[in-house]
DNA sequence: GAGTGGTCTAGACCACTCA
DNA sequence: GAGTGGTCTAGACCACTCC
C-alpha cells in the first residue's frame, strides 16, 4: 500500500536525483500505478500536486514531463492593516473620509465586470498619527446588501468585510505610481511622489463582491519569504 | 451527475448568500452526496478545494464550517523574466552592462549577512527593444563558484541561476520609488520616476546565493490571483 | 483512431477528535 | 464509543490532443 504523500515523495526524490531529469516525460500513470502497487486515482493524485506546484506539466494524450523551469511560489499574508500598523508597535487610527452609493466608474467596470450602483467608500489608516494607507473601496451592493445599512464611522471596511462578506477568489495587483493630487493631498505628500499601489477584487461563486484601491506612501514595503 | 466543479461552485452560492452563514456547521459529506446524488468522494474534493482556498475549515467529527476568516495567504509565481515578456507576445531581448567581481557595499553585507568579494553584473532585459527591466546582482562565489567562469554575455544571471543554483531559502521584497539618476538613464526615463523594485535574496542552507534588485518603469503590474 | 490524463462511482477502512 | 473527514481501490467513461 502506498500513499499518495509517499508516491509524491518518491517522484520529487527522482526528479532532484534527476532520475527523471528536466523536459523528460515520465511513465503514464497506469505504469506508475503497477510500479508503486497502488490505484491509478492514487497516483493521479500525486501527479496533480505535482502538477500544481509547477513540478511536472501535463497534457492528455502528450503525458507527463519534468518542467524545465520549476516555478516557484511565493505566498504572502493578506493583513488586515489594523494588525500590519499595531504589529509594528504603532498606534492605529482610522478615518472615515466619505460614503456615498454611486454608479461604478469604467475603470470599476472593467475589473469587476458589472455595472450598476456600489456602495463608495474613501478612508484612511494612520499609524502613529501620519498616514500610512489611503483605501479607496466599492462594494457591490447585490453580493453584500447588508454593507448599506452600515455606517463605517466605527469599523473600517476592511474589518468588517472580513467578519461579513466571505470570498472564494481574488485577483492583486501591484505597481508603483505617482501619487495623483487628491492622493498626495489626503496622503500628506507632494504631488506626484511615488506611491505604492495595491489593487484587491474579490468575487464569491463568480459575483463580485468588491474592489479595492490601496495608496501608501514612499516607505512601505511588502515583504514575503520563502 | 454533478460534477465536483459544479458542486463546488452551488456551495460557493450557498455561502454568498448566507443559507450557509459565517461560522455555522454545513451538513456532512455523506448527506451532501445523497442530495448532490453523487459520490462522497466528489463532494469530499469539492470541500477540499474550499477548505485549501480557506473559504471553510474542516476537522474530523467536528465537521465542516463556513470560515469567519476567509483566507489569509495569498501565492503568487517567481517568472523568469524573459518567459514573462514572452508570455505577453513580445520579443525579449538581454543586456549585460557590466560584470565586475568587487568587494560588496554596506547594502549587500546588510541584506546577505556576509562581506567580501562578490560577482557583480549589471543587465537589462527589453521587451520588444524598451527596457523593461534593469537587474542589479550580487553573486557569493563561495556558493556559486562556477559562476565566475561564466561571461553572462549571452545568457541572463537570471536563467543560468535557475539551472546552476539551488536554493533553499527567499526572502522577497516589494516597494515603490523614485528611479536614481543612473537608473532612470539605463531605463530611459525622466529622473525621479516612479519605479516598481523587487528585491530577492537567496539562500542554501543558511549560505547567501545571491541578492538581486530588479527596477521595473511606470506600467509594470505584479499580479497574483487566489 | 488511439493514448493519456480528468473525473466519477460505490464501497471500504482508517484516523482523528469530540463527548 | 461514535461521528466525520481522509484516503484508497477497482473499474468505468469521458475529453482532449497527437498522429
Amino acid at each position: 500500500m502506498a500513499s499518495f504523500r509517499a508516491i509524491k515523495e518518491e517522484m520529487e526524490r527522482r526528479i532532484a536525483t534527476r532520475q527523471w531529469a528536466p523536459g523528460a516525460t515520465i511513465p503514464a500513470e497506469e505504469e506508475l500505478a503497477r510500479e508503486f502497487g497502488s490505484a491509478r486515482a492514487t497516483v493521479n493524485r500525486a501527479l496533480q500536486e505535482l502538477a500544481r506546484a509547477g513540478v511536472v506539466e501535463r497534457k492528455r494524450k502528450a503525458g507527463t514531463r519534468v518542467a524545465l523551469h520549476p516555478v516557484r511560489e511565493a505566498r504572502f499574508v493578506i493583513p488586515l492593516v489594523r494588525q500590519e500598523i499595531e504589529a509594528e508597535g504603532a498606534d492605529y487610527r482610522y478615518a472615515l473620509l466619505s460614503r456615498r452609493v454611486e454608479p461604478a466608474p469604467e475603470l470599476v467596470r472593467a475589473r469587476l465586470g458589472l455595472s450598476g450602483e456600489f456602495l463608495h467608500l474613501r478612508c484612511l489608516h494612520l499609524a502613529d498619527g501620519a498616514p500610512y494607507q489611503f483605501e479607496d473601496r466599492w462594494i457591490n451592493p447585490a453580493s453584500v446588501p447588508t454593507a448599506l445599512t452600515e455606517s463605517f464611522a466605527e469599523i473600517s471596511p476592511n474589518e468588517w468585510l472580513v467578519q461579513n462578506a466571505p470570498f472564494s477568489r481574488a485577483d492583486f495587483s501591484f505597481r508603483a505610481a505617482r501619487a495623483s493630487a487628491s492622493e498626495a493631498e489626503i496622503l500628506g505628500l507632494p504631488a506626484g511622489e511615488a506611491v505604492f499601489v495595491a489593487e484587491r477584487a474579490t468575487f464569491i461563486g463568480g459575483a463580485p463582491v468588491t474592489l479595492v484601491r490601496l495608496v501608501h506612501p514612499p516607505g512601505y514595503v511588502l515583504r514575503t519569504s520563502l
